[in-house]
RNA sequence: GUGAAUGUAGUGUUAGUGGUCAACACGCUGAUUUGUGGUGUCAGUACCAAGGGUUCGAAUCCCUUCAUUCACA
């Protein structure tokens, strides 16, 4: 078995679990938050930066990196860690989101996915046996099954019809996987906002034995409190001794959900995304540098981080840059936020071994502020 | 010194010839961003050079002043 997870302990005083992710590529300690690289490269970070912020492992995307550079041209380069230049682990997304926020430039079916190139218009036909004959070629650690994301809201028979696709595809998925020994193909859990449906889902996936487990279909614009109970009930429907995987949360106060839920994995272009518009997440708060009131701030985006950019550069110069639409500011707040997640991942990894992870947590709130 | 023209957001353009929200770009101010469709998205931002008239009502008409530009001396 390629991936393998081992719990070391869980919180008592909140159920977390911390844990060792065995990959090919390397250790992952869970809780861990994973950055984006969609297209082959975390957006303005190279390997070596991501690094020296202790990153662990990094998301890349099939369908994008399908559609260019292509990838037979990434397998005759020897796949994507080579391609990249990155060593560590890998995870690829399978696509299936990709296609769901395509909406309109899509059409659904048992057989696969029939969308349009949002890069030329050309027409392609994804299926799960393309996914994985994709995945096979890039030769990420972990590979995602191609599932389909119902938006939110949906109708109850929608998303059941929907999650019995995803597991038909599920099993065609683990059919059409070539490299078992060496990569690691996960389920995804749908069911949309219904209890039974995700029971359902859960059940069935479990029943085709996965090396570890993904919760998909939220954070797609329901309400918080929706999604932290859909979380409660889906966490616990999971084998202990596999990896569970929650999909694209960001925020801290998701990952603390996701943590205490028992969540060990978790990814979100969240940060690098805020980061280009000149957004930075501190430890009082998120702030806006392009605000008038950072103009003459001459303190570190935030006092209580160590990482390249906060031991360097003033809020009043990174304002500056990213008024000026400066490629250095990108970089510098991506570092910075990027930073940020990890530490938070590390800090709840830490706080778990203490069995005090609720008190982490108010203890952070006390700092960064409630979030809604 | 004489004559003429012009003065509409922070900047640059522009509509408007008495009467619903004065347009556009950039800037500025703020919000937003959740398995990334790489400089995004949304919102706000002008009492029409100043003062005084005419009128129910003026950016639009009249007078004065100021500023700028051009022509003639």
């Amino acid at each position: 078995m390629p991936i393998s997870y081992e719990l070391i302990k869980e919180c008592k005083q909140s159920g977390a679990r911390l844990g060792i992710l065995h990959t090919p590529h390397g250790e992952v300690e869970t809780p861990i938050f994973m950055p984006v690289g969609t297209k082959a490269t975390v957006k303005t970070m190279t390997p070596e930066e991501l690094k020296e912020i202790e990153t662990q492992i990094i998301l890349s995307n099939t369908l994008h990196l399908y559609l260019r550079p292509g990838h037979e041209l990434i397998e005759k380069a020897g796949g994507l860690h080579e391609f990249m230049h990155w060593d560590g682990p890998i995870l690829t997304d399978s696509g299936g989101f990709q296609v769901f926020s395509l909406d309109d430039l899509r059409d659904i079916s048992e057989e696969g996915v029939e969308f349009r190139s949002f890069i030329d218009g050309s027409k392609h036909f994804f299926t799960p046996e393309k996914s994985i004959e994709v995945q096979n070629a890039l030769g990420a650690d972990i590979i995602m099954a191609f599932d389909e994301c119902p938006p939110y809201p949906a109708e109850k028979e929608y998303v059941r019809k929907s999650l019995e696709m995803t597991t038909r595809w599920a099993k065609r998925c683990k059919d059409a996987h070539k490299n078992p020994d060496t990569q690691g193909l996960f389920g995804i859990v749908q069911g949309g906002m219904f209890r039974d449906l995700r029971e359902q889902s859960a059940k069935e996936l479990i029943e085709l034995d996965f090396p570890g487990y993904a919760i998909g279909g939220l954070s797609v614009g329901e309400p918080k409190d929706l999604m932290i109970e859909v979380l409660e009930y889906t966490a616990p429907m999971l084998p202990k001794d596999k990896p569970r995987y929650l999909m694209g949360i960001g925020t801290p106060d998701y990952i603390f959900e996701a943590a205490i839920n028992g969540i060990d994995m978790f990814d979100c272009v969240y940060p690098t995304r805020i980061a280009r518009n000149g957004t930075a997440m501190t430890s009082t708060g998120r702030i806006n540098l392009k605000n008038a009131q950072f103009k003459e701030d001459f303190k570190p985006i935030d006092e209580a981080c160590d990482c390249y950019a906060c031991k360097n550069y003033t809020r009043a110069y990174v304002r500056h840059l990213v008024k000026e639409n400066e490629i250095l500011a990108s970089r510098l707040v991506t570092i910075h936020n990027l930073n940020f997640l990890l530490r938070l991942s590390e800090n709840i990894r830490e706080a778990i071994k203490e069995d005090r992870l609720l008190d982490y947590k108010e203890e952070f709130y006390k700092k960064y502020g409630y979030i809604e």
